[in-house]
DNA sequence: GCTGATGCGTC
DNA sequence: GTCCGACGACGCATCAGC
DNA sequence: GTCGGAC
């Protein structure tokens, strides 16, 4: 299906410009730069248009459709992600597969230290193959995306079916296009191709710099061409037209609610309550018994049926609506339902919604629980829109047809009297092992593809005390993501089954965990996986010796059945709750628990518990009626601060004024204002001339920015980590500030505390030496460490308390890999900052062999991208104190 | 015909 | 609080290789 | 779906 037969002028811009234009976006920092930047450019693209004679159609639509190409849906599915892309542009250049440029396209990750993205090594690659000048225009560009949309590779047969012209082969348009295009069009036709454009500006954003109404047109319709004709029309505004049927909706959304948080909902509205279906979000048209089917992102299925005679779930629902209906959109949830069982499916069932057949054991069974659209009149949108309040719609909706169970129906709701209703309503669909609640309010309005308009889900996993955690050990790694397993000790000797991969953590957990399990991880290429350790189809790429790795508590919605684990299960809406340095490595949860976990043995087990009853008690006895009002927080906070409850024991704050800028993971702001208190000190909530220092535990936005801003010239702020207040010693006598636990120094205390280390002599500094070391091994070591920073940022304080040469930390930046990671070197190295990897780690900076390497090892060496220095030159580093230039230690 | 890779779209 | 881009799981599709 | 980080 060609996209462009009419010629619009866009159609004749050359996509180089957009390119140019795109390249700036991505260079801007701001958010508003970025859409400033589109504004213009949309501006003077209007401009030109205008001045054009004749009528030419004046679309932005073919450039829009290619700043959001996630939202394309004129062209289908270009089957294309890196890897395939990668094999398909070697074979269009007709690259012998082994040649090193080959490898890199093929293998990018593996290949690929700088973690740089597949564009950009694509670009590298071929910068001097493509041409350097190109013609190129947007009409060319969107015919080559049409091209390679319409290949036959890869796409599900239906569509050749469907559609007509196969064209030529992808590798046989690659090659064309590659001769046509330079290095900068390549780079974003590729990034176009992947859907992922890098340009961190969201659709809103783009929408934005459009035309303010453009994403307002979008959520209610779903299709880019639409939303350019409806703005450039320009007479009839957007406002008026509202949705239109056969067009979907991008459906409202619900806002997680933890259950403890209830009493945060408003007292003055009125609300519904409504199980939660496990499903998949569904909109049905209808219009003179034509049917459509629509997914969450707008896609439309097929399988249902567009009228009674065919498809999954259309052919049944003939005789359930009422005789005055003509058109509807139904808002809602589809399921399947399994009459064997008399129960809905779910993910983990061997059961798909969007792809049920005729064979299925499941039938398609809809929840109907909105109405969008009844003859021919739009219900949603603001009142100003012409939208409807929820509990007029519903009323429309109760009467348009009568519920076929299992098949199409209501929802159940019930209405909120008071929160006791909400924790009654939460605690059923625990029992019953549902997915939890929605609350609605009934004065909302619908409000297409937004999360805060009145509706809110409620979950168990929201609420600590509502949620079993699981304690499971990281036993493998590949690029980047742990595995996860529990503890079998039902045999002769134990073994781990893996239960889930796990990938996102913070950055500065992920830090932290890198480098305490970097010395231990074993290449699987090199050590074969032992037998204790269970990965099933999971193949990792290193794994870990059980007693060396760490705990990871992990919290999930449910588990489910999985043949791709070492235990039966695996985790579903899976999530790291902590990094449990504490937890002794044999103190995870056993393949015998687990099994009393899943004694059911059905397909799917819920880890929600219900709300325990003084939990009930603490929010059902809250009334309705009562709201917890701002002014009273304050005033809780201010009465805490001035607390008589806390025994001042020390002075060793005495009359200081200290600013808690945070709390850290073990103490909260109170209690580390009664710390502080107890140290004679005294909180104030915000830092002015007169406060001693400041105290932060994580680091927030709010922190890392005063940490930032405040040391980069003239520095007003001392700000100490948290954990120098909690270990603060009682004294009789004031304290002082410690070098080593200052996150940020002002100017003064910096020289001071220069002075103060001049003034005492070597010997006196070879003791401070000592104690900052030990202090510095504690951080490392301690199973909680005090405070979590990135090397980035560790480099960023080095920097602001010692400038370039910091005696403590020179080799901050070094990334070694040493001969043996337990060596007195090794240990040294880590004291000064440095960081041990793997010879293979991409971060590796350095590479220390040692006299008696083999050529084998130096050969290995010379191939990374690396310093390859000998022993002597860390030496040479310790012995100077400080960061010794590599050039007379390199080996060649 | 089976299996694993790869991609898509949902939660 | 909102936006944006990371990431998890599944099932189903196709294709390549045995 | 959930999460962390930026703003």
């Amino acid at each position: 299906m060609s996209s462009s037969e009419i010629k619009v002028p866009a159609d004749d811009v050359l996509f180089e410009d957009v390119c140019t234009m795109l390249d700036s976006i991505a260079k801007a920092k701001k958010k508003y730069e970025k859409v400033t930047i589109l504004t213009n450019y949309v501006d003077d693209f209007r401009l030109k248009v205008a001045q054009i004679n004749g009528p030419k159609d004046p679309s932005f639509y073919p450039i829009l459709r290619l700043l959001l190409p996630g939202l394309e849906r004129e062209r289908s599915s270009y089957n294309l992600r890196e890897k395939r892309l990668g094999s398909k542009l070697v074979q269009a250049l007709a690259w012998d597969e082994k040649s090193p440029a080959s490898q890199k396209l093929l293998n990018y990750r593996a290949n690929n230290r700088n973690q740089k993205d597949f564009t950009t090594v694509v670009c590298d690659e071929l910068k001097y193959t493509v041409s350097e000048k190109s013609t190129l225009t947007i009409g060319n560009i969107n015919e080559i995306l049409d091209k390679i949309a319409n290949v036959e590779n890869g796409k599900p047969r239906e569509y050749f079916e469907l559609f007509i012209a196969k064209t030529a082969s992808l590798e046989q348009v690659l090659t064309s296009v590659l001769k046509k295009i330079n290095v900068k069009q390549l780079k974003w036709l590729l990034r176009i191709i992947l859907k992922d454009m890098k340009l961190n500006m969201g659709q809103s954003r783009i929408f934005e710099a459009y035309d303010s109404e453009a994403e307002y047109i979008y959520d209610n319709c779903n299709d880019l061409k639409k939303v350019c004709e409806s703005i450039e029309k320009g007479n009839t505004r957007p406002s008026q037209m509202g949705v239109e049927i056969f067009n979907s909706i991008s459906p409202m959304l619900l806002s997680p609610l933890p259950i403890t948080k209830v009493h945060a909902l408003s007292s003055t509205k009125t609300y519904i309550t409504e199980e939660k279906y496990d499903g998949e979000r569904f909109q049905i048209h209808m219009e003179n018994h034509v049917y459509k089917y629509f997914t969450r992102r707008g896609h439309e299925r097929h399988n249902f049926g567009t009228n009674y005679d065919s498809g999954m779930l259309t052919p049944l629902l003939k005789n359930c609506f009422a005789p005055n209906v003509k058109s509807f959109i139904l808002d809602g949830e589809m399921m399947g339902w399994n009459e064997d069982e008399e129960e809905f499916g779910s993910k983990g069932m061997n059961f798909d919604v969007k792809a049920l057949k005729d064979n299925s054991e499941f039938k398609p069974s809809f929840c109907a629980f909105d109405l969008l659209y009844f003859n021919g009149v739009p219900l949603v949108g603001p009142p100003e829109k012409g939208g409807l309040p929820l509990i007029k719609r519903l009323e429309i909706l109760d009467e348009l047809f009568v519920d076929i169970p299992q098949v199409l129906f209501h929802s159940k709701r019930e209405t909120v009297r008071d929160n006791s209703d909400i924790v009654a309503a939460f605690n059923k669909s625990v029992d019953e092992e549902k997915e939890g609640i929605t609350i609605k309010d009934t004065e909302s309005y619908y409000l297409a593809n937004r999360r805060n308009g009145g509706w809110y889900k409620t979950k168990g996993e929201y609420t600590k005390s509502t949620i079993q955690d699981l304690d499971l050990l990281i036993i493998g790694k590949r690029s980047g993501r742990y595995y996860v397993a529990c503890l079998d000790n039902s045999g002769v000797s134990p073994r781990w089954l893996c239960m889930a991969g796990v990938g996102h953590l913070s950055a500065a957990a992920r830090w932290a965990l890198n480098s305490r399990l970097q010395p231990h991880w074993r290449r699987r290429a090199v050590h074969p996986t032992p037998d204790y350790l269970q990965f099933n189809k999971q193949h990792v790429e290193y794994w870990i010796p059980p007693e060396k790795s760490v705990v990871l508590q992990m919290r999930a919605s449910e588990l489910v059945k999985s043949d791709k684990y070492g235990t039966p299960y695996t985790l579903r809406f899976q999530r790291v709750v902590k990094v449990r340095y504490d937890k002794p490595v044999q103190d995870i949860l056993t393949f015998r628990e687990f099994e009393e976990i899943v004694a059911s043995d059905s397909k799917v087990v819920k880890l929600n518990k219900t709300i325990s009853s003084d939990s009930i008690d603490s929010v059902a006895n809250i009334p309705h009626k009562r709201r917890v009002k701002k002014p009273l927080q304050v005033a809780e906070q201010f009465r805490m601060q001035n607390t008589g409850e806390v025994v001042v024991k020390s002075k060793a704050l005495l009359g200081r004024n200290i600013c808690i800028l945070s709390d850290d993971e073990d103490c909260s702001k109170l209690e580390l204002i009664k710390i502080l208190e107890a140290h004679g000190g005294k909180h104030t909530e915000h830092y002015g001339v007169d406060t001693w220092c400041c105290v932060a535990g994580r680091l927030t936005y709010y922190v890392k920015n005063l940490i930032e801003l405040k040391s980069n010239d003239g520095s007003k702020l001392d700000i100490v980590s948290s954990a120098w207040l909690r270990n603060l010693p009682d004294s009789d006598e004031l304290c002082s500030l410690s070098p080593f636990d200052m996150l940020s120094v002002k100017r003064e205390t910096r020289l001071k505390m220069s002075l103060h280390y001049d003034k005492f002599g070597d010997s006196y500094t070879q003791l401070l030496n000592v104690d900052i070391l030990r202090k510095c091994f504690e951080k490392m070591e301690s199973d909680k460490p005090l405070i979590y920073l990135t090397t980035q940022e560790k480099f960023k304080v080095d920097k602001a308390l010692f400038s370039d040469n910091n005696p403590y930390s020179y080799l901050r930046c070094c990334f070694l890999a040493l001969p043996n990671s337990d060596s007195i070197y090794a240990i040294r190295a880590k004291m000064y900052g440095a960081n041990l990897c793997d010879l293979n780690s991409e971060n590796v900076t350095h590479i220390v062999l040692s006299k008696m390497a083999s050529n084998e090892d130096k050969m290995a060496a010379k191939k990374c991208e690396a310093f390859v220095v000998s022993e002597a030159w860390l030496d040479s580093c310790l012995r100077e104190g400080r960061h010794v230039s590599e050039k007379s230690f390199l080996i060649h």
